[in-house]
DNA sequence: CTTGATATGGCAGCCTTGTTGACTTTCCAA
DNA sequence: TTGGAAAGTCAACAAGGCTGCCATATCAAG
């Protein structure tokens, strides 16, 4: 049924919602939120001296203290380079601690600083007030779809990725 | 209700949704449904000499013909130069043609050439084809939700941009 | 102990796409 | 007619993606 997506089937159930004028609207949609879920962050971050990316690996090294680099690039979805790059600043800014693995001592594990963990609460909360308010003003049945339909939107691996995620100990 | 983040107030409704934990799930499923919403278009992208930027531009110009460079600006939010120089590479490749305004001969307004429509169609058919699964998978209510949430979440400038594209009359 | 695989780090260099600031052309109103 | 404002163009710079290549340390297997 997809060439035909939004003819006017309408086998049992509404389908109006796959038109392919509904799913443009989806898509600018995202476009718009996306820009706005990031500006808040965004703006702190343009005094200091960091940018986005800083902020994501912040994000999943305080989700998850002692993760290793590898795991941190599995997550975030870019090269090695480009992490690291950031990691670097981080480090030498005293934002992010990098200790030697305990397991495996090839491997860094990496550890907010104090200063780290501060700056990291100081975007979350930034761009967790703007979602809040979304929330709020959306409510909750509308939430649970809002996450269905993201969920539904990623790829196979980084779902499986993202639920792995979902009750994590906050201290392990 | 960890850490009794917002206010306990469970006044009526449940406000467990709007707990630390559940908007930081929201804020991961937005950085990892991105991701995924992106990654189709760049691809055909990719081959191309071409950006997501061109992607963006393409599309605002095919949904509303003969839109001016400035108006462009406003929808996609960032400065002249930077949409300068992708919509300079647009015309020399032939895919979008600026004429002189009519009105204002300051203007220019930008219409997408036959060979820039198709190269639209090709990268909003491959967005749309995983918004069209994602929404098959969630259903129509949880559609509904996921736009609502979106909407909240744009500051209100851009909601009230969002919400006049809704019933662009395709040719004017 | 040697050897191959793995985890990380670093450098060079590329591209896209964001920024600011200066400049031209055009329009409009005093 | 002239001066300011608006629209667009261009130059130069920065962030942060990318690839490729190489070095080092460590581990695990033989």
């Amino acid at each position: 049924m997809q060439k035909k997506a939004r003819s006017p089937q309408m086998v049992g159930e509404d389908l109006l919602f796959l038109t392919d004028d509904q799913l443009r609207r989806g898509i600018e949609a995202m476009f718009f939120a996306y820009r706005a879920f990031t500006a808040d962050p965004d703006l702190i971050l343009a005094d200091m001296d960091y940018g986005r990316a800083h902020h994501r690996a912040l994000h999943f090294i305080n989700r998850d203290p002692g993760l290793t680099v590898t795991s941190l690039l599995a997550v975030l979805g870019v090269t090695k380079q480009s992490l690291n790059r950031v990691l670097r600043t981080l480090i030498e800014d005293d934002l992010v601690e990098s200790r030697v693995g305990r397991r495996d001592r090839r491997e860094r594990q990496l550890y907010l600083t104090d200063k780290g963990a501060a700056l990291e609460r100081r975007l979350s909360e930034a761009q967790r007030s703007r979602m809040r308010t979304a929330y709020r003003n959306a409510g909750p049945q509308a939430v649970a779809g809002f996450r269905q339909v993201l969920e539904a939107m990623m790829d196979p691996e980084t779902r499986a990725q993202y639920q792995a995620l979902k009750d994590w100990p906050k201290d392990r």
